[in-house]
DNA sequence: AACTTAGGCAACCGCTTTAAA
DNA sequence: CTTTAAAGCGGTTGCCTAAGT
C-alpha cells in the first residue's frame, strides 16, 4: 500500500533535500508508491553495490527517484531482515516500554526490536498504542495519568469506569543517550526534538526532570564501575546503555530504582 | 446498495547532524 | 575554520480500505 500526491512536477525544482536546484533541467522524478519493477531494480542494486551512497544511487541504479526516496524504499520495505507481520504481544510490551523511557526516538526504538522499522513502529505508536494508553487514562507522551496532568483537567475519553490499571506515579527517566549514529554525540539535542521537548511538553520542572534521569543514570553507571561526564552529560558505553535500558524495562528494578532516587532527592534537594 | 467516516500505513517533507572538501 | 553534501530522523500527508449508517 502506498499512495502519494501524484508527481505534482515540483512547484519549482527541489533536490531531495527539498534545497533549490541550480542544475540543469534533471529528468522528473518519480513519487508515490513503488511499483514491483523498481522494487526489484532497487533491491537487485543494493544487493550487488550494498547500501549507501543514496544519492547517486537512483542515477547509478536507473531509477527515476530520489535518493531519499530510495533509503525510505530499502529501509522500511525492501530490506532482507524486515520482520513482516503484525506486531506481536511482546513486541507492543517493549515498545511501551522503551517509549516511556525514550520519548519519541522511533529510530532507538527501532533498533532495540530487530527487523521493526521506525516508521512501523511510529505508525504502530500513532494508530494503535496512543490510543491505548489514552484510553487507560494515560498521556501517551507521558505515560502519566491525564488527569494528573498539570494544565490538563480533561479526563480520559471513557472516564468514568475506566481507571488506569496500573500508573507510574514519576515521570519517565531520560538518560543521555549515546547508542546509533544520531546520538553519538551522547547530549541531546535541544533541536531535534527529543528528550528535552519530551520535558517540555511534559510539563515537568526540567531541572528535576534531567536530575531524576541523569541521577538514576549516575547510580547505575556508578554501579558498574562509574563513568565520565562530560559537558554534564554522562557518557556510557552501548553495552552500558543496553543494561541500563533492560533495567528501566524491568519494572521491579525501574520502581526500586525511582525509589531509591526519590529518597535520595527528597532529603537533599 | 450507496454513501460517509475513520483507521492504517507507505511515502514525503523539512530539519538536524555528520562527514568531507 | 567554513562551506557544502550526504545521511538520518521525526513529523506529517494523503490514499486505500473496512466499518458504520
Amino acid at each position: 500500500m502506498a499512495r502519494r500526491k501524484p508527481p505534482a512536477q515540483h512547484g519549482g525544482a527541489r533536490s531531495e533535500d527539498g534545497q533549490a536546484q541550480t542544475t540543469t533541467a534533471p529528468p522528473p522524478l518519480k513519487r508515490g508508491p513503488w511499483t514491483a519493477e523498481e522494487d526489484e531494480v532497487l533491491a537487485r542494486f543494493v544487493a550487488r553495490e550494498g547500501e549507501g551512497r543514496w544519492r547517486t544511487l537512483p542515477r547509478r541504479a536507473g531509477l527515476l527517484r530520489c535518493g531519499k526516496s530510495c533509503r525510505l524504499r530499502w529501509m522500511n520495505y525492501l530490506r532482507p531482515d524486515i520482520k513482516r507481520g503484525p506486531i506481536a504481544e511482546d513486541e507492543e510490551d517493549l515498545i511501551l516500554r522503551l517509549h516511556r523511557v525514550l520519548g519519541n526516538r522511533w529510530s532507538l526504538i527501532a533498533g532495540r526490536l530487530p527487523g521493526r522499522t521506525d516508521n512501523e513502529i511510529k505508525n504502530y505508536w500513532n494508530s494503535h498504542l496512543s490510543k491505548k494508553l489514552i484510553a487507560q487514562g494515560l498521556d501517551p507522551r507521558t505515560h502519566m495519568p491525564l488527569a494528573a496532568a498539570p494544565g490538563k483537567t480533561a479526563a480520559a475519553p471513557g472516564k468514568t469506569t475506566a481507571t488506569p490499571a496500573v500508573v507510574p506515579p514519576q515521570p519517565p527517566p531520560m538518560p543521555v543517550l549515546p547508542t546509533s549514529s544520531a546520538a553519538a554525540t551522547g547530549c541531546d539535542s535541544p533541536a531535534d526534538g527529543g528528550n528535552d521537548d519530551l520535558a517540555a511538553t511534559m510539563s515537568l520542572d526540567t531541572d528535576g526532570f534531567e536530575g531524576f534521569g541523569d541521577q538514576l543514570l549516575a547510580d547505575y553507571a556508578a554501579s558498574r564501575g562509574g563513568f565520565e561526564d562530560v559537558m554534564g552529560c554522562p557518557m556510557v558505553d552501548d553495552d552500558t546503555f543496553t543494561s541500563f535500558l533492560d533495567s528501566l524495562m524491568n519494572d521491579r528494578q525501574l520502581a526500586a530504582d525511582r525509589k531509591d532516587v526519590m529518597n535520595d532527592q527528597g532529603g537533599a534537594s
